[in-house]
Order: C-alpha cells, then structure tokens, then sequence
DNA sequence: TTCAATAGTTCCGATATTCCGAACTATGGG
DNA sequence: CCCATAGTTCGGAATATCGGAACTATTGAA
C-alpha cells in the first residue's frame, strides 16, 4: 500500500467522489450506483477502470455477490497505517463542495 | 488551490521529496538543489516542469533571486485551507521511507 | 560593453496514460 | 436454454509525461 498509488487514486475528482460515497456507507451495493457522479455520466468503461484504480490503491475491497459488485471501504486498514490520510483527503474536498 | 492539484502534485515521489525538502526547511536556494532525488538524476527539463507544476498547485513560491530561484514553502497557507492535509500526506511519505 | 558561465525555461518528438465505445464474460431468473 | 443485467477487456484516439537540445535571463569578469 503506497502514499504515491493513493494519492493518484484521490487525485482524480470522479474516483474521489466514488470513494467518499463508498467509505461514507461503509459499503455501496453495485458499481452501478456511481453511473451518475455529480451531474456527469460516467461510461461504463470508465467506472470499471475508476473502480480498479480504487482498488489497487487499497483503498476499497470489491466482492461479488450475485451479478453484482460489493465495494467495500478499507478505510480503517488504509487510516492504521497511514494515520489521518484518508480523513485529510476527504475534508479537502467536502471543503471546497461547500 | 484545488484538492485534485495538490494531490496530483505529491502523487509523484520526485515531487513529493522535493516538496518535504522545501518545506522541511520553508526555502531552498536554487532548482538545481534537486538535481538528484534519492539516488536518482533528474534532467533539468523534468525538474523545471516538477517545480512548475508543485508552483501551480499552490504549495511552493518561486522568486528569482539573482541567477537563481529561491523555492519557499506554502505550508501554512495551504494548511489553513486544508487543514491537516500537508501533514498527512508527508508523514504518509515518511513512513514508507522508514 | 562584450563575453562566458550558470540557472532555468521552452520546444518537440518519443513514450506512457487516460478515456470511452464496442465486443466480450459471468451470473441469475424465467 | 436463453435473455437481461453487471462488469471487464480490447483497441484506437486524445492527452499527459519525460528528457535532450536549443533558448533566455542574470551576473561577474575581462
């Protein structure tokens, strides 16, 4: 798990927008569910790659469950070895959705 | 000062160490001061176009100083923005370099 | 004032990344 | 078995990064 590979991850708006609903639920049924972030379509394509970038970096878990997709936040493994990080990111960018 | 530069900027190694040595020590005399970061040479081209994009994101000022550039930190401004977040992201670093 | 040296920047071609439509794979229901 | 739904992979176009070579800016010396 390297600073480097999260921060690209988080660098890219979408991929922090999908990663703040996901830790925020803890847990979001289907990847399907980010086909919309803000008000821009995101292709299907592209949500797969967001979601595998996501996950490379550490920073959610992604289990199968029947034809769909469970992302799972790993915020707490990724906040025990790099403590504050996660919390940082996130109140950066609710910052400036204000 | 958006989230997505900042983290774009320190998402890179190179960047990052040369941003922990300007703001470990709040200025630095001369680009060519990072000329080699770790054990790696940078050219000059890539390092003018690190500092430029470190500059744009908001979390270095350059002023020319004679021949040279004198390299500050903007620590403390991009931490009243977003607290916290400087400080995260460089430990994350120091970590992995332990 | 002209010249040389030093510090950075710009240009541009090679390489690598990102984006997204189209085709593909996997799973479950009828 | 086939269809519908969810996601992945492929491939080409657009975009970004890297670095050598040429350029600009500033200073100090002849």
């Amino acid at each position: 798990m390297r600073p480097e590979a999260i921060l690209h991850a988080l660098s890219d708006p979408v991929r922090a927008a999908i990663f703040t609903q996901i830790s925020g639920q803890g847990c979001v049924e289907a990847c399907s569910a980010f086909a919309v972030v803000g008000d821009k379509a995101i292709p299907k394509s592209s949500l797969s790659h967001h979601i595998k970038v996501l996950r490379e970096a550490g920073l959610i878990r992604c289990e199968r469950h029947g034809v769909e997709m469970r992302n799972h936040s790993r915020c707490s493994e990724v906040d025990q070895r790099f403590p504050g990080l996660i919390a940082a990111i996130l109140g950066a960018y609710a910052q400036v959705r204000v």
